[in-house]
DNA sequence: GGTTGAAGTTGACAATGACAACATTACTTT
DNA sequence: AAAGTAATGTTGTCATTGTCAACTTCAACC
């Protein structure tokens, strides 16, 4: 029904931001131009505008969507394998998650964003809050989703060098094996 | 000396880089372009070109000054606070931090900057290699530079909530507190 | 003293974000 | 169903920016 007349497209809005979302992956944000979008979209140079306020108001956006994603994919992962399921997530989107943690887009400055990201965000600390008892609990929760946050960045980034032969996803668990919270059962206060 | 005339600068190069990085801090890096830098240091606006070969390349030397200061910073401090001074880093200079681990200037690009970082990378390393013994020594440094780079970013993005009244220094040493790395002295295997 | 090359300048061009004015279509409201 | 209105897209334009090319000035060396 749609794609009676080509005046009116119909779906832009969501057809931007898959274009979008492509290019920013393929060929990293700098690439990415509201312009772009749209050549991609087979619409007009301005034409986005009627969907976005500006460039910033896309990339918003698209963060939101990757927030949304992510909070999906820990609600699939349990509670355990949070942190695998992040790292995951980081690895397989890396400019999606450079986008949304990188704070080129204030998260405040969008309220749409703003909304899913604090709903992914409690996702988040309810995920990381079973590492301790109450008392020291946000202080652990912190440092669990620190620890998980870091090894992606890292990851992502080519900082942390694993063994040779090293299965990517051992090395994760490895990595966060290493560490115990304070206060968790088997480990003294 | 230098300053006879106006049409030999001298010492753009440093200054470019002194305007580009308070333009970066100030203003953030959408608003750090090289006619910016090239207005503030009051030259003409291809004079950068004599000294960058693009823009890129002037923000590979700001990320190269920001590792060689957290190099030094690191270095300032014993292992034993590699982690706060990590953090404080970031907190003190947020869009440096952002800049050098975001994944917009590709470190390998960039020889001049790959070294330095390197350098720093190695520095780091070894402060966060004391958690451990040597088998687990890897993963066990991989984890304390995660929680530490983790809770820089998740802080410097407003991600962490801390109680009210407590101390910034103090939450951090907390947050980092709560987590014992496995082979560790004083607890379990 | 003249030559040469580095450092700076002016001038140009294409791409982009953004604004304004206009065109076309869909929806509502009788 | 007809008209009016607002949403959606289009064309035109402009300032800013990154980058290239060609020219100028100056300092150091022979």
């Amino acid at each position: 029904m749609s794609t009676s007349s080509s005046y009116h497209h119909g779906n832009l809005r969501t057809e931007l931001l898959d274009a979008a979302g492509e290019v920013l992956e393929k060929r990293g944000l700098g690439a990415l131009s509201l312009r772009e979008a749209a050549r991609r979209a087979g619409v007009s140079h301005n034409a986005p505008y009627r969907h976005f306020a500006n460039r910033e108001a896309l990339l918003a956006a698209l963060a939101a969507e990757g927030f949304a994603e992510l909070g999906a994919a820990l609600g699939r992962a349990g509670g355990r394998e949070a942190g695998a399921s992040y790292v995951s997530f980081a690895l397989t989107h890396p400019q999606r998650f450079r986008l949304m943690f990188g704070g080129l887009v204030s998260i405040d400055a969008h309220p749409e964003l703003r909304e899913q990201a604090t709903r992914t965000f409690d996702a988040l600390r309810r995920s990381f809050a079973g590492s301790g008892p109450p008392e020291g609990a946000a202080h652990a929760a912190a440092a669990a989703w620190s620890l998980v946050h870091g090894l992606a960045e890292l990851l992502l980034n080519g900082h942390l060098r694993r063994a040779a032969g090293e299965d990517p996803v051992a090395y994760v668990s490895n990595v966060i094996g290493t560490v115990q919270f304070a206060a968790a059962p088997g480990c003294g206060d």
